[in-house]
Parts: structure tokens; C-alpha cells; sequence
DNA sequence: CGCCAGCCTGTAATCGATTACAGTCTGATG
DNA sequence: CATCAGACTGTAATCGATTACAGGCTGGCG
């Protein structure tokens, strides 16, 4: 490998001078710029990365966190997060986060060996004590999720804004008995949307059936089996709300199984507007997330961080509920 | 932050020491390495990776380049690699490619400034020059693909044998006008599922016919258009076969808009087994790839080579077909 | 007692960059 | 001609680790 020292030495200068030229600090005589551009050139010379790194303290490389890459939301998220990062010549590194003590630790450890430049994560599912404590010691962002009691920078739509939609537009079809299917409580806009849930209900004078309120794991599996399991058991319900279009497709599946149309004899809404929704038989009514604007949000506001410099926040992007055709009005 | 400087001054001993102690290597004797452990764990201690990185001339950072995290088959594997390779204590740096220069560039520059390991490819498009002259200087291993001349370790199904099935499965149902939906050309596994799509008709001594075969974004939106158009250009065709459920779950969707059921009017086969392929409607018939084995094999592999060990390649790993509801007998 | 092997530890070079500081050179000015 | 500012360049310290080499100490053996 050709170091800056080999520069220096076939350019006849010091590597100060290389150095110099490379940064475009310092002042160098337009001769000796040419010359030393012309061996880095002819060597095919590349700074090392960890040269530099040891140097200067910083990597270039954050950190994002996410509870599950495998769901299309986040993955769309994430990757207009890697995009927007490597145009400001930094990379992702990525970080499945389950809420585990021992992923904790890893974080920390990476924190601590000043592996990466900072953190964003698409997931407040961490304990508290332990987020801030990582957040204090590296510019920390967080995605999609907004706590309000976290002095964190954040950019998400308004979950409970969001739900409030969804729950005004099924009341509005004669909906009064809504399952909910929301993902594990850790998570924080899983509360969000239980929250929202409740305030409408409030608002409309219907009380709550806790029995209404049901969780499952993140995947199509678990919506369905949870489902069955509800319609088995008699539960009833005219509308199914589920808290990510991840759960919504295992819902729609085992409400046909069942033998109950959708939207005839139950309505159905997802959450995130994953690529897959206008598509899915039926088309899928969901809150739509401007994904790719989170993740470019998400960056710059990380950068803006790690510059010290300030801004406002939270930032809450726009949500918008897209009716297609996975609801109609209530059967009495 | 605390150095190892500042550990070996508390503990009285050398910088050499401590680092004996932290890499059990050398000699230590125990009361002094009992000494050392004691202020490292007091002082919290943790050793910097750009020192060592620096040092030692490894970053312990693998780049792991896909063409779409947002599918979630891509998504699983990813998933799968990053808890791979962090159990090893390596991380995954994420990058987005499609195949246009400026990625490979900045590949080459990731190498060049010894930022990254090695590199894992989910995708051959890259032209192969550039591919070779990356892999030349890196441990690099193919997953998901495998290209017969290129001398590169890879795991991945047989793509060829995976579309026989299909193809056998379809033409025993009577199809002999499938129409074939493919991703882009550059890619691969598309070239493979193309080569298997005309031995079938070779074998069965049909002739292929050009205007079934069908290139597409890798997207729901360009397959739901692509398969559109072919019907509403009176295109004859009994059965739909993508190269991935992602393009099937845009193929269902146009087929029912256009008034043709599946599976009795038309039969579609799908590529991956995404999560979701179970709880479509109707359920998904596709191939099924064992995405977390594939992931876990492909960070194996990478330390094998990385650590200049020989081995078998390329790795086949088991495909199989998992039929379900959307495919049936041909009408006539 | 002298010698030597073996254990333990420290000194200092090294990885590849950046940068404070100092030194040299040039040309303008009084 | 002496002086000096300012432009240009080089020397060497520094970031935080690893490790080759050398030196000190201890104990066993002849």
C-alpha cells in the first residue's frame, strides 16, 4: 500500500506538503501542487481511512439501529438513510436491536472502542436509562419514533395524529368495535397508537374493551395467529386495526379463513403504506409514512448534531391516511 | 478518554503489559495482570479500534452490497448476516448497488483506504472486470448468485434447477404458454431463471416464444404494469412466472383487476418465499430460499477466506418448491 | 560461586495520517 | 542596503494501539 510518506518522498516534498495539498490547507505553491498531484495520481495514492481516523478522532461510519430490517418500511428507510449518508461521505452501519441487555452492551462497546460517529435509531424500544446514557456520549438521533420526555432529537410523522385519522374514519363508517393488534408494548409508537386509541374513543363517548386490545410479534405469522385466535374465541369486533402492514397481511389472511370477508364483514387498516399495499386483494387502507423523507431527514438532522450546531425538534413529517378498499361501513 | 497509557500509569507497568493482559498474550504474571485488570475495569477502559485498526491493518467491518434492502427476502438475508458476523465480532456496513459507475467507484475507494475487510455481493451485476478487480484485493464471497466463470467463493441455490421445477411443475398442469417475468438482465439469478425457463421448453420440446418474456423493475408497480399491458395487448398466456414474489405480488393484483382469477383463469408462481407469500390471497406458490441460511453461510465463508483458509465453492444450498393456491390447471 | 535458562517486564519503533511551530526564501519598502 | 512581511515548506509531535528486542531477576546446576 502507498502511503503518504511514499508521496512525499517520489514529489521530493514532505508529507506535511502532501497533506497540505490533500486538504487544501496551509499554502502550497501551484508548482509543487501539480507535482504532488501528479504522484498521487501515478502512485494511485488513497489516504488510509484509518490513518485519518486515528487522527481525527471520527469515522465517518453511524450507526442505525433498527428493530427489524426485514420489515419493507424500515428497510425503505433505511435505505434512503444509506444513500443520504454516503452522498455526505459517510456510511451505515447496521444494527438489529431487539431490546436484549446483551445488544445493549454491544452498543455501548461501540460507543466506547470510538467505532462509530453517532447513532440513529429507528426503534425506542431501549430502556431509557440506557438511550440516554448513549445519547450523551454521541450524537443521537431518533427515526420514526418521538418520545416526549427525551431531550432527543427526532423526525417521525405524528402517531398519534395518525391514528386519530384512522380511528375518526372508521367511526365514521359505524365502526364501534375495533380490534387493535399492535406490535410488543416496548415499542414506542406501538404505545402511540394504543394512546391514540384510547383518545378516540374518549372523544367519540365509547369506552374501551380491553379485550379488544390485542399484541403480537412483528410478522404476518403472528397477526394471523392472533387473529384466528380472537375470532375463534368469539370475540366481536367489526374492524381490525393493526399497528404495521406487516401484521395487516396476516389479518386479512386469516379473516378470509375464517370465512369473513373483507371489508363486507370486517374492515381492516394497516399502518406505513409499505410498497405492497395498493396490491394486496384487497388493496390495503393505511396510514402512509414518507419513508424516504425520514431516513434523508433523519441524516441531515444527524449531521446537524454532529456539527453542534442547533435545531429544532421534534421534526414531524406528514402522514396520510390512503383509503383504498380494505374498509366499507360497519354490519350491524 | 482513557487510554491505554493511562491504564498502564495507574497499574505501574508498562503500555506492553497492559496490552499483554488484554490479548493474553506473552508472559504476565498473575499478580500483575490481576493489577491491570483491576484499574482497566475501574477506569472503564476500552481499547480504541482505530489503534488497533491502525495497527493491526483490519477494521473488523464487512460491506455487504445489495441491490434492494427494501425486499424482504434481501432484508432477511442482510438480517441474518449482521447476527452472523456480529457473534464473530465483525459489523456489516450496508450499501445500496444498482449497477452504475459511481457505486463502483466508491467501492473501490471503500477498498482503497482500507475501510472495510472484505466485501459480501447479494448481487453479480456489477460488470464483471470491475467485480474481479474488487475481489482481487479483498476476501469476497457471492451470495444469492453464482456465475460459472468467475473463480469467486459462493453461496447461493441453484437458480436453474430451482426454475426446472417451476417450469416441470406448470407444464404438468398443462401450461405451455408461461409468461416469464424477469428483473432486470444485468442481474444474475435472472440470467439463471431465464436459462432454466428455456431448457424446460427445450426439454419438453416446446418452442420459446420471445414475446412471453417480460423484464421489470424489481417493484410490485412495474410488474403490475408490465403484466397490464401484456394482457391488455391480447397476450396468450395461461400461467405467470416471476422472478420474484415481489414482482408475483404486482402480477396477482393486475390479473384479478383485469378480471382474470387466479389460480382457474390464470396459475402464477412466485421466486423466494418472502414472508408474506403464505398470507397472500391466494396463498403464494413459490420457490422457497432458506434466506437465514444463506446469510450465515456467506459470513462463514468470508472469515474462511479472510482468514486464508481453502474451501469448497460454490455452496449450493436446498431450494423448494412450496405450492400453494395460485396455481392450477390450464384451461384450455 | 559462576553461568545460564526461563520468566517477566520495559523501551522504543511502528502503523498512516494531521498540524503546531519554526525556518527559509522572495520581494517590497524605507 | 537593511529590514520585514508574507508565502512556502519542513521537522517532529501526536492520535492509541501492538510487538520486536533487550534487560533484569530468580533459581537450578555443576
Amino acid at each position: 500500500m502507498t502511503t503518504i510518506h511514499d508521496v512525499a518522498r517520489h514529489a521530493g516534498v514532505s508529507v506535511a506538503t502532501v497533506s497540505r495539498v490533500l486538504n487544501n490547507s496551509g499554502t502550497v505553491r501551484t508548482d509543487t501542487r501539480a507535482r504532488v498531484l501528479a504522484v498521487i495520481d501515478q502512485l494511485d495514492y488513497h489516504p488510509s481511512a484509518m490513518g485519518q481516523s486515528l487522527r481525527l478522532n471520527r469515522t465517518r461510519i453511524v450507526m442505525v439501529v433498527v428493530p427489524e430490517v426485514t420489515n419493507p418500511f424500515v428497510g425503505e428507510v433505511v435505505y434512503s438513510m444509506e444513500l443520504a449518508a454516503r452522498s455526505r461521505g459517510y456510511s451505515i452501519l447496521l444494527h438489529e436491536y431487539h431490546g436484549d441487555q446483551l445488544t445493549d452492551l454491544q452498543l455501548q462497546q461501540y460507543v466506547s472502542t470510538r467505532r462509530i460517529d453517532g447513532l440513529i435509531f429507528l426503534t425506542a424500544e431501549a430502556r431509557e436509562k440506557q438511550f440516554q446514557q448513549l445519547a450523551q456520549q454521541l450524537p443521537t438521533i431518533l427515526a420514526c419514533e418521538y418520545v416526549d420526555h427525551w431531550d432527543i432529537p427526532s423526525v417521525s410523522i405524528d402517531n398519534i395524529a395518525a391514528t386519530l385519522d384512522v380511528m375518526r374514519y372508521l367511526m365514521g363508517l359505524g365502526h364501534t368495535r375495533i380490534l387493535l393488534i399492535s406490535g410488543s408494548a416496548g415499542n414506542v409508537s406501538a404505545r402511540d397508537r394504543l394512546r391514540g386509541y384510547r383518545i378516540a374513543h374518549e372523544q367519540a363517548g365509547l369506552p374501551v374493551c380491553e379485550e379488544l386490545l390485542q399484541e403480537a410479534e412483528p410478522t404476518p405469522a403472528a397477526a394471523y395467529a392472533t387473529l384466528t385466535g380472537a375470532v375463534e374465541r368469539g370475540l366481536d369486533f367489526t374492524a381490525v386495526f393493526c399497528a404495521s402492514d406487516v401484521l395487516a397481511i396476516g389479518a386479512l389472511r386469516a379473516l378470509q379463513d375464517k370465512g369473513l370477508a373483507v371489508p363486507r364483514d370486517v374492515s381492516v387498516v394497516g399502518f406505513d403504506d409499505i410498497m405492497f399495499a395498493p396490491f394486496l386483494n384487497p388493496a390495503l387502507t393505511t396510514v402512509h409514512q414518507p419513508a424516504r423523507e425520514i431516513g434523508e431527514r433523519a441524516i441531515a438532522m444527524w449531521l446537524c448534531a454532529a456539527e453542534g450546531k442547533a435545531q429544532d425538534y421534534p421534526v414531524t413529517v406528514r402522514h396520510e391516511l390512503r383509503i383504498r378498499d380494505s374498509c366499507a361501513v360497519a354490519r350491524r
